[in-house]
DNA sequence: GTACATTTCAAACACCTGTTTAAATTTGGG
DNA sequence: CCCAAATTTAAACAGGTGTTTGAAATGTAC
């Protein structure tokens, strides 16, 4: 019972590094296993299957992540009236880097992982969370909505499908874009910068200006 | 001299499907030379490895966007006044277009292929068009950065990385959007449809105004 | 301390991958 | 027509994949 735990614990360690960085499909169970010191077969004796151990491994953040978002989106929803864009947008930065208290850089492992999971295995990642947490995103679309109202339901989903593309992706190659802006700007960043740099790209994204053909190029400037 | 030809392009057309389709390292050798009724050895024989087949498929379509880019930027560049950013991130639209002529539903092709590069191998296709084309793109950033020259460089770096991220994973993850677009506000979406949408998105997102902690909250509202 | 259940381990499983080989076939020029 | 070069073909290669197996080791309770 003691060193089970401390298998599970060890091959979900191991593991959430070896996704993130590699991508599921293009990691193996014998890297995962090799790393956590573990004989190959503890993998499927322990969660059964890849697929499962990948599922467990979004879990252990997506659970505590949830209940989190959860709890900020009832709240700004129990205020009625229609809040600020940028404020709904910024109610994910706390329990995002909360996740830090599950584990060691969790908030930036758990992104890789999102973005991994929305390329590498195509909708598999998508209809999970959709499954298990979709009444917990609606409420987010709906505080969007509420403070975005002359914005049709179309454009905003195809709006906030962009801003997910710009997150996933962003953290997805967020090693190679760290690198990239530290040699040409000499500026570190860590996750936390990354994501305050997000929110007002994607704020201003989400509440552009819709397209019209009577008014086809909008005036674009930006702001300090 | 006929069949050689003949034989390379169909593989070329089977390959570019199924990699936009399920990604590089997902589509194996045997796929696509079944699809492409051609023998197995044939892609080594004509084109040495996958990962040449893989820069062949992408070069059909980057050799005639990049000259078409190169074309535009230049043309806007000599105008010497600042241009309006819609209109600079504008002018992608008509050379991606034309990737049709070089293939039936090229431009979503290539889109979808260049989502699977970005995400899959990662660094090897940013290295390659970057090596191959870097001074189209350098004019294109010159471009951005003339019509919005209060943005400091290193948060157009960031800025155009999102935007490059956004397009990627719509392209990417596009047939999946399209249905649920279709299914819930049953309008029907083609690849010129999703560009039109995506311009206000990024130009806005570009161009937002910057992240101070004297103004942590921007006032952002979205117009008609 | 013996009996039972849990966990670990090395080995093998069947299958898939990209690549190579050498023989068979087709092709185009003298 | 004939020969040499280009192309196609079937077969095998070496290596990697996730998963399963049955025996060994470990832990737990009586």
């Amino acid at each position: 019972m003691v060193a089970k735990q401390n298998t599970q614990q060890k091959i979900l360690d191991a593991a959430q590094s070896l996704f993130a960085e590699t991508g599921f499909n293009d990691t193996s169970l014998r890297q995962i296993t090799s790393v956590a010191e573990v004989n190959l077969a503890a993998v499927n004796y322990h969660f059964g299957s890849k697929k499962e151990l990948i599922q467990a491994v979004l879990q252990r953040y997506l659970r505590v992540l949830m209940a989190r978002l959860d709890q900020e989106f009832s709240q700004l929803l129990a205020s009625q009236q229609p809040n600020n864009l940028t404020q709904v947008l910024a109610v994910f930065v706390k329990p995002l880097l909360e996740l830090n208290s599950v584990h060691h850089n969790g908030t930036r492992i758990f992104l890789q992982l999102l973005g991994r999971g929305y390329t590498d295995v195509q909708g598999h990642l998508r209809w999970f969370i959709n499954h298990h947490y979709g009444r917990v995103l609606d409420k987010f679309v709906l505080l969007v909505q509420q403070s975005c109202p002359q914005l049709p339901a179309s454009e905003l989903f195809w709006r906030l499908h962009f801003s997910l593309g710009t997150v996933v992706f962003t953290m997805a190659s967020n090693e190679a874009l760290a690198e990239i802006a530290e040699a040409d700007f000499s500026e570190e960043v860590d996750i936390e910068g990354v994501i305050q740099r997000l929110l007002p790209y994607l704020a201003a994204g989400i509440a552009a200006p819709v397209y019209t053909r009577s008014n086809p190029q909008q005036q674009l400037r930006s702001g300090t």
